[in-house]
DNA sequence: TGCCATACGTA
DNA sequence: CGTACGTATGGCAC
């Protein structure tokens, strides 16, 4: 280890490590949140034969003197990370930019096996996993605990200060990190490249005429560069609207505490509206059994036994939702500056999506508008405006596109909503009309396997009807239950799946019926990958930004010189992939204020 | 305090 | 056997 907190010396090793192709960083900072006042204290680079800890603290360098760092940043080929945005914002609020190809090894290792838990992947799971070995420096810990040095955070939290800890204590422990991503990095690599070659070697495992073959080099290529556009979205941040979020508050508080007195007044203080246990009991004591107690079974319940108890409980729980994980969550985590940075997770999900949290901006709920809309919550705060660009249907159509299923296609073609081309192929079939929103239930429940019994809940029917549909369905569209076959096929032969980019799914022989769903989803995780990169690109250098990503959906932030490049983004999302039958389509919502009252651009 | 099950919001 | 997530809550084990 090679302690750096001489600048006079600083120089002579950034030439020493620029000799280096591929190395790892990782910044060591006071312990608070990003975008709440955590700072960089020193940084610690690995080349995997030397490790360096540039010491930035007191007793070491200068902060002004870190901006020379940016040539070490602009000379070598590739960096790796652990938790890249994170390290990248620390950077960021010190002027430094991450140049280089930026290689996070939680992304990669994802792309490696697609078995990792869903969630963060720490590097301490990570070594463990691919190196077995473990990164967690006890000594630092007790050295926190022992002297007591915490401090408090934005939310008043204590929280350790690791900028506190001596450096001959922390400068090892940092160290030891970036050696530990630097051999995860190299590992993953190499992992790739053996699993890669393996696949060309057989060329087994491909599914049914994909237009092309990818490797998981491609992924790695294809994670590599979303990286930094995911950061981007992350410093950019959503703006939040205060006055409004203080009173949805008041409005939900005032609903909640209305439904709180009656329960009170009838199952008395110590009834607990958000527990199962004291609920499904209550149940039970007016000899009413149930499996669960969901809204929708208590709503049938309140119905059938007369028992508008129901009704309080589930309002109170509506309500309490709305103000804990959306309202409150929002001012928790929102800046001064009244802005919310959610996280973008890049490598949380099994199939490949990216995943929204602190918090998730993924599951709003989607109201008809009205003046107490939770999507309210967002809002332009100056003269640019919201632009949501959403893939049309767009696993329905991946599916039966890659399948070659082309009879809802090209109704689909001649200008049909996918559902209703859906609701017609079925009606042709068995002369059963069905709605809009029947025809969703069925496609997409039987795409993905839904069984007879849940499948005639959904449609209000009987478990007979539903299967005559689900029989129906399949016998119309042949080539689908081909491809789903083929997939399940692969599962059971070989345990995972490719899709045609290169992304690898790996499910048990148990799980094969997933088989499908992670071939769809994958696949178009992986267009959105592609999208959201190109819509970087035309955004490049502008002030208009690309803000969140929800699955099938970018959300823009475009200012008025911008507005020409809504047609580019639109056809960028377009171009990311072009199906064998039809092309995506693109649908343009746009709103002056809220994300709630978003509208549509053209009729 | 930490973990698990349940409930519930989205695509 | 719809699947894929993140967050809050209650209840129990430690």
């Amino acid at each position: 280890m090679i302690l750096v907190k001489d600048r006079a010396k600083l120089d002579n090793i950034i030439d020493e490590i620029i000799q280096y192709d591929r190395i790892s960083l990782d910044t060591e900072t006071t312990g608070l949140y990003p975008f709440h006042g955590d700072r960089l204290f020193s940084i610690a680079v690995s080349t995997g034969r030397q490790d360096y800890y540039f010491d930035f603290n007191i007793g070491g360098m200068p902060k002004s003197v870190l901006p020379k760092m940016q040539r070490l940043l602009d000379n070598v080929k590739y960096v790796y990370f652990c938790n890249a945005k994170f390290d990248m914002s620390m950077l960021h609020v010190d002027g430094l930019k991450t140049i280089p190809q930026v290689l996070d090894a939680p992304s990669m290792a994802r792309v490696e096996n697609s078995r990792h838990k869903s969630g963060y992947m720490s590097l301490d799971y990570l070594a463990k996993h691919y190196l077995k070995s473990g990164s967690k420096d006890l000594n630092v810990k007790k050295y926190i605990r022992d002297n007591k040095i915490y401090g408090k955070d934005h939310t008043g939290k204590l929280k350790p200060l690791y900028d506190r800890v001596p450096t001959s204590m922390i400068a090892p422990y940092a160290c030891l990190d970036a050696r530990l991503t630097f051999d995860i990095g190299e590992t993953i690599i190499k992992l790739i490249n053996e699993k890669d070659k393996r696949n060309r070697a057989s060329k087994r495992n491909r599914a049914s005429k994909p237009k092309g073959y990818g490797s998981l080099m491609d992924i790695i290529k294809s994670e590599a560069r979303l990286t930094k556009v995911l950061f981007d979205m992350k410093v950019e941040g959503f703006a939040i609207d205060r006055e409004y979020i203080a009173k949805g508050i008041l409005h939900e508080t005032y609903k909640r505490d209305n439904h709180e007195e009656e329960i009170k007044k009838q199952l008395g203080d110590a009834f607990k509206p958000n527990s199962p246990k004291q609920v499904k009991e209550f149940l039970a004591s007016k000899d009413i059994i149930v499996e669960d107690t969901e809204a929708k079974t208590l709503v049938k319940i309140a119905a059938s036994h007369n028992l508008d108890i129901l009704e309080h409980i589930i309002g109170y729980k509506q309500a309490n939702k709305k103000i804990s994980t959306y309202y409150e969550g929002y001012i928790k985590l929102a800046t001064t500056g009244d802005i919310v940075h959610c996280e973008v997770n890049q490598e949380a999900c099994s199939t490949g999506r990216c995943s929204s949290s602190s918090p998730n901006l993924q599951n709003l709920p989607k109201e008809p508008y009205h003046d107490y809309a939770v999507r309210n919550s967002f809002i332009t705060n100056d003269d640019a405006r919201l632009y949501f660009l959403d893939y049309k249907s767009q696993e329905m159509i991946y599916m039966l596109d890659q399948a070659g299923e082309l009879s809802v296609i090209d109704k689909v073609k001649s200008g049909l909503d996918f559902y209703t081309a859906t609701a017609e192929v079925i009606y042709e079939l068995m002369k059963v009309k069905l709605d809009r929103k029947q025809s969703k239930a069925i496609s997409l429940g039987l795409a993905y396997g839904q069984g007879a019994d849940l499948l005639a809940s959904n449609l209000g029917c009987t478990r007979e009807e539903a299967l005559n549909f689900k029989n129906v369905y399949f016998k119309g569209l042949p080539k689908l239950k081909q491809l789903q076959d083929y997939l399940i096929e692969q599962v059971k032969t070989y345990g995972k799946i490719h899709n045609p980019f290169g992304r690898v799914t790996y499910l048990t022989a148990e799980e094969s019926y997933k088989a499908l769903n992670a071939y769809v989803q994958g696949s178009c995780a992986d267009i959105m990958k592609r999208a959201l990169y190109l819509c970087s690109e035309v955004l490049r250098g502008k002030k208009s930004k690309i803000i969140l990503t929800v699955h099938d959906e970018i959300i823009f932030k475009i200012y008025p010189e911008d507005e020409y490049l809504v047609e580019y983004l639109r056809d960028a999302m377009i171009s990311a992939y072009r199906c064998n039958y039809i092309n995506l389509e693109v649908d343009i919502e746009v709103s002056k204020t809220s994300w709630a009252r978003k509208v549509k651009l053209h009729g």
